[in-house]
DNA sequence: GCCAACGTTGGC
DNA sequence: GCCAACGTTGGC
């Protein structure tokens, strides 16, 4: 089993949303390559930190998990949608979703600011000056070492 | 709202 | 292939 961290802006999809979904939700409009890449490496079952970004309290808010490795994006084939790619067609789209589900919930926000003081975290892509990078692996170290302030 | 840093685009 | 210009991300 792998583990991951995802960011969503909460305005737009926080991990309450998630928790609130009847159904696993599709996560999309990932518009990266190396973020596709990650997305494409995810398996049933990993787990993944939910991330809050672009907003006032940017933190860690939960904890996810996939429920259906990457498939075709069709937000990228919709042109009503603001994740829509002229790069993509029904024959070749190069973008791709997973689907995922709440798997718990935790006590409270880990914010970024505390985030960036632990020690073992340096190698976190989130951490790193200027990383805009929204899909990533976690190692089982770097998992660790966040779940014990769960 | 500001701005640093990044990824992408497109001219050459 | 280089690189300047541009658009986006995302913390503050």
């Amino acid at each position: 089993m792998n583990y991951w961290l995802m960011k969503s802006e909460p305005d737009e999809f926080s991990f309450a949303d998630l928790q609130r979904a009847a159904q696993p939700c599709r996560w999309d409009g990932v518009r990266n390559y190396q973020a596709r890449n990650f997305l494409r490496s995810m398996q049933s079952g990993d787990l993944f930190l939910f991330y809050h970004s672009s907003c006032a309290e940017p933190g860690i808010a939960g904890v996810g998990k996939i429920v259906h490795e990457a498939y075709p994006d069709p937000t990228a084939l919709d042109p009503q949608s603001p994740y829509f790619s002229a790069k993509a067609s029904n024959e070749k789209n190069p973008w791709c979703a997973v689907d995922v589900s709440a798997a718990h919930s935790i006590a409270r926000l880990i914010p970024l600011t505390e985030l960036r003081q632990l020690n073992g975290l340096e190698a976190l892509a989130l951490v790193q000056k200027g990383s805009r990078l929204s899909v990533m692996p976690v190692t089982a170290e770097q998992w660790h070492i966040i779940a014990a302030l769960f």
